[in-house]
RNA sequence: GUGGCUAUAGCUCAGUCGGUAGAGCACCGGCUUGUGGUGCCGGUGGUCGCGGGUUCAAGUCCCGUUAGCCACCCCA
């Protein structure tokens, strides 16, 4: 095995099948999102080695891969050891998701942007993590933004046309879990937690999924026996809900699930998103309030929201909102709501629909045959709108049929030497 | 970052109790077929991921390492 020439760790090179399949998920999700009103811009891979790790990106700045200073000498080599700084010899990074880049961008170019912008970015991220299925360590991320809306009306035009998009690629059953941030800290002030204990609380409310209500109030107890109790009451009775059918984003819905009182803010946003959407929603997508929906990202302010598909272990997507980001670089606070859509995961959920577009035709020419009539002959074919490929005889003719049915073609003719006539070619059908 | 499984020909995989490696497909050649999607015969191709160790002898057993897969953590 030559694992030498294998591609970097976590990294991976693309056949033509793949690629075909990516492109045709890439530029479904363009034309939906450019439908919606957004619009595609482009930043840099790479951003200062200060700002990937100015505390915005949580846990994926750890994973950040760095770039080395170019021109080091042995000298700086030497102090950097010596100081055990290997931050001094960075100045650079790849970036690990799409949102502190647009941030900057924004800040950068506010004065030529709309008042309310929305971008579309899609493009490769890293970050240096253990690969393993759905993750790797290159990978690329498609995220839509609206950036200067503060009402509700971003959410509602932000999961509409994600939902479509998922709808488009032709994934039924998607379900949007959504939440609140401020539902989740009036939930923790209404039981009785402190504020210095929020952060872990909803670290340890995040599993629910997995250790259960019970597993979650064992461990919430660490932090405060009487209020872990309190809202032990309230998962105990959402658990099965979630589990069942799930809560409809509606005001009595929700209301119904929570504590009278808590959160009221909250509450009212996500009521008034679910009534604005309804009707509007693509068919085989759900929209349903989880108030156990953490997600990792500590910027987030409001609005939060996963995409779960059946067919996908992790979430294929998510997002929220994220008030106080863009203050960090622009001095002002800007409101904005992102949503990032896990494009690897769902590439391996989407089948690539068979080409409707003019035959695809193999020449299967003999050996010599004249390069200036296989070119005429190509080029003729080409021009009535055909995609064409020259495939020189072998002695297998069926695997060399079999092989371009397989890539797609669905005739063939036979190009003896010395032919030159377009009209004198037999196109003969391809069984895949 | 933690743990488990795996690594043999271009591909998919056999290889028993340790005795210096095999099949199918692909590729090349000859014949067959003859306007071509057939069949037969033969051939090329492997530092058994890499490095150590045990042994008279290691693809096989042991240790390390690298990579891939899977689970955890976290995430898209």
């Amino acid at each position: 095995m030559a694992s030498q020439v294998n591609p970097p760790r976590g990294m991976r090179d693309f056949l033509p099948a793949d690629k075909a399949k990516r492109e045709h998920a890439f530029s479904v999700i363009k034309r939906v999102y450019r439908d919606h009103g957004f619009d595609e811009i482009e930043t840099p891979v790479v951003e200062d080695h200060a700002r990937l790790h100015a505390g915005l990106g949580g846990d994926n700045e750890k994973l950040s891969f760095s770039i080395l200073k170019r021109g080091l000498g042995a000298e700086a080599l030497a102090a950097a050891a010596e100081g055990g700084d290997a931050e001094q010899l960075a100045d650079l990074g790849l970036r690990f998701d799409l949102t502190v880049p647009l941030s900057r961008f924004y800040a950068s170019h506010r004065a030529e942007l709309p008042p309310v912008f929305r971008s579309i970015q899609m493009g490769p991220v890293w970050r240096a993590e253990r690969p393993q299925k759905g993750r790797y360590r290159q990978f690329v991320q498609v995220d839509i933004d609206v950036i200067g809306e503060a009402g509700l009306l971003a959410e509602v035009e932000l999961l509409s046309a994600t939902s479509r998009v998922f709808a488009e690629l032709g994934l039924t059953g998607c379900v949007f879990r959504v939440n609140d941030r401020r539902i989740l800290f009036g939930l923790l002030d209404h039981c009785g937690f402190a504020p210095e204990t929020h952060d872990r609380a909803l670290i340890i409310v995040d599993k629910l999924d997995k250790i259960g209500a019970e597993g979650v109030v064992g461990e919430l107890r660490e932090l405060d026996p009487e209020a872990a109790e309190r809202l032990g009451a309230v998962l105990t009775e959402v658990e099965p809900r979630l589990a069942g059918d799930g809560i409809p984003l509606t005001a009595e819905a929700i209301s119904a699930i929570l504590p009278e009182g808590a959160a009221a803010e909250g509450v009212a946003n996500l009521a008034e998103i679910g009534a604005a959407l309804e009707g509007s929603l693509p068919e085989g997508v759900e929209l349903r309030f989880d108030p156990t929906l953490v997600r990792g990202m500590g910027y987030y302010t409001g609005t939060i929201f996963e995409v779960a598909h059946p067919g996908s272990g992790s979430s294929v997507g998510g997002g929220g909102r994220y008030d106080g980001m863009i203050g960090r670089f622009l001095g002002q606070d800007v409101p904005a709501v992102g949503s990032s859509i896990g494009f690897e995961r769902i590439v391996d959920l989407i089948e690539l629909p068979a080409s409707t577009g003019p035959e695809a035709v193999a020449l299967v020419h003999d050996a010599d045959a004249a390069p200036a009539d296989l070119a005429a002959l190509k080029t003729a074919l080409v021009a009535r709108g055909h995609r064409v490929r020259l495939e020189r005889r072998q002695k297998n003719m069926k695997t060399l049929l079999a092989r371009v049915a397989e890539q797609g073609f669905t005739r063939f003719a036979n190009v003896r030497a010395g032919e030159r006539d377009v009209d004198a070619l037999e196109l003969r059908e391809l069984s895949a």
